[in-house]
DNA sequence: TTGTAGGCGTTATCAA
DNA sequence: TTGATAACGCCTACAA
């Protein structure tokens, strides 16, 4: 908002010589202006380079006609691609979309909610930080009124009254682990996530029911869990080859977990899929490039941003009959160079020597 | 903006019995007021729940505090980190960032610079559509009084008035041109970019006058421009391929232009880098772990977007002296996997037979 | 230290 | 079909 040079409507109604409420009225294309007026309004409106100023409109309308979203982060394939459905299904509805990003940090979290609502945005779509376990804060979004939607990412503690559009998680991460299962793996491990989260929760619960499924005992040496960032799975994987107790195979919370273990591998000259085989949950549009190209379950990031934007929609324009709505999106294996059959030589490699 | 429940001034005002400037002085915490009203006033702001209507707040004082960035893309390594950059070091100044995706669309992008000018952003960073080519729509944003900075795209066409940040395009694509001839390539294509924009033009420049240097004949059949997405390298690599006549190494004009290139490597069974080798500007964080390991002229994205905002809130401050900033970042090369050595029998491939 | 008056640019309501 | 008036919630300037 700058040096008080807009035009405005009263500019436009002095020079018209008619009222400010005419021209409001002819610019919005209401019934009750002639279109004779409506015309000759919208022409000296162009002329003068009118811009209207959504600002005074949404004090006045007490309608933002914006809608908040929060995420973890930004450079991160599923993440950007999940805003960009968001963005585009609200573009479309002629919304605008008011990006923040946690930065997996709750408080700065916290304060991107206050400031949402402190901007009066129509409603809110929010995937938590790995941090977040404060429920008040979405209570107080409830409080105030304000439709929320979680994508993706969410309390796993009972919270009511919130729309969720996620993946099928539990169910992706078993298909996962099952396969691995299939080729011949039995030391399985599992890095990323954390249980307070349901993307955690359900991920882990997916790779244990697998594990129970066939049989397999379950080695808690082998689950490390944290977060759901790169550090994550490079830490992981560093921390096995320290204590001399690799698995051979890891199921990777997370995309970035993966690349984390990927880095790890590289440093510590640990062969992937030779020495530890992976597979992770989450695509990107680079890894069946990686090397080796990485197996992964796939999640429809961008639908799931579409939609939890309509289920969102519909919430603010049904006030009164706010139902909750729980979608879940089915998930796809894809099998690229790793978790593709196990090697040979797995059970050469022992413990206490990690080659290279 | 929703059912009107939202506490106000007035109604601290009321329940304490002063004024509402008293509050709206106490909250902001204005030295005006004594410590003890102060505090009173904010203990019962925060027992009511009082969130301040920033839309009010900047109608009133016509200023936003909110800044609004234009990108192409945002699933996108480079743009990301920009956006991170920008949001962080906007985030410092408290400001909020508004951001909007042109989706390489130059009418969208348009709309949304009507857009951000009508939510009265206090200033504006872009980096335009690959189809931009239109002026006025910046000159209407100069004539508005907002401040606008480029950030790496932006109009290769004179342009006065408004401050940019790029990276030297030029010396990047002139060092990685340079390394491949120094290594032995002597035929050598450039695919992507468009000579209206900026990037465009200079990473084309600096291929060309690497090649001079070097008295290396250009030949045009093999530069291809267009875009700057993943589809110009997959065209451009099918169409060398469908031509016949493949150069042995491939400048690529950004990363989603080499990811391309890979793409129809994979698909026509060329070699990456045996039969074609290539080197891209604009690094990623998987670069590394591609098969083959991408070379880069690697860009400092996030800073780029850091000192936009710089920029762009002392254009804001000092509305008066509003000089223009020319910064240029330099660029480094990354050398992997690709563009490390000449193979030995380039020149074996010839043009009829890409082999298998 | 506190309060009053006026205005920011729109829209909604009701009257003409 | 048009217009006058009163919000919307806050801030600035000035007065008490």
């Amino acid at each position: 908002m700058r040096n008080g040079s807009h035009i405005t409507l009263d500019d436009i109604a002095k020079k018209l010589s008619v009222s400010r409420v005419t021209v409001s009225k002819a610019l919005r294309g209401h019934s009750d202006i002639s279109v004779e007026m409506t015309k000759k309004v919208i022409k000296t409106a162009k002329e003068l380079g009118y811009s209207p100023n959504i600002i005074a409109r949404s004090l006045s309308s007490r309608r933002s006609n914006m809608i908040g979203i929060v995420v973890p982060k930004i450079a991160h394939y599923f993440f950007s691609r999940v805003i960009e459905g968001v963005y585009d299904t609200a573009f479309e509805n002629r919304y605008e979309t008011i990006l923040t990003v946690s930065q997996e940090n709750s408080e700065r979290e916290w304060k991107h909610l206050q400031t949402l609502v402190s901007m009066r945005v129509d409603g809110i779509i929010i995937s938590i930080s790995q941090e977040t376990q404060d429920l008040k804060r979405f209570k107080w979004i409830r409080k105030m009124g304000i439709p929320l939607v979680f994508v993706d990412r969410r309390p796993e503690a009972q919270l009511s009254g919130f729309s969720t559009v996620s993946n099928n998680d539990r169910e992706g991460a078993f298909q996962a682990v099952e396969h691995a299962i299939k080729i011949g793996y039995r030391k399985i491990g599992f890095i990323g996530g954390n249980l307070h989260i349901n993307i955690g929760k359900n991920r882990i619960q997916g790779f244990e029911d697998a594990l129970n499924e066939y049989r397999i005992p379950i080695n808690h040496e082998w689950i490390l869990q944290g977060g759901f960032g790169k550090e994550d799975g490079y830490n992981g994987l560093k921390h096995f080859h320290q204590k001399g107790s690799m698995p051979e195979f890891i199921f990777a919370a997370t995309y970035p977990v993966a690349l984390g273990i990927y880095e790890a591998a590289k440093e510590l000259g640990v062969r992937i899929p030779d020495d530890v085989d992976i597979i992770c949950f989450g695509d990107s549009d680079v890894a069946r490039f990686l090397s080796p190209a990485l197996s992964a379950v796939r999640q429809p990031a961008r639908e799931l941003g579409a939609r939890a934007v309509q289920i969102l929609l519909e919430n603010i324009n049904n006030q009164k009959v706010t139902k909750e709505h729980h979608v879940i999106l089915p998930t796809e294996l894809v099998i690229r160079g790793t978790c593709a059959a196990k090697k040979a030589q797995s059970n050469k490699i022992e413990i206490h020597d990690t080659p290279r």
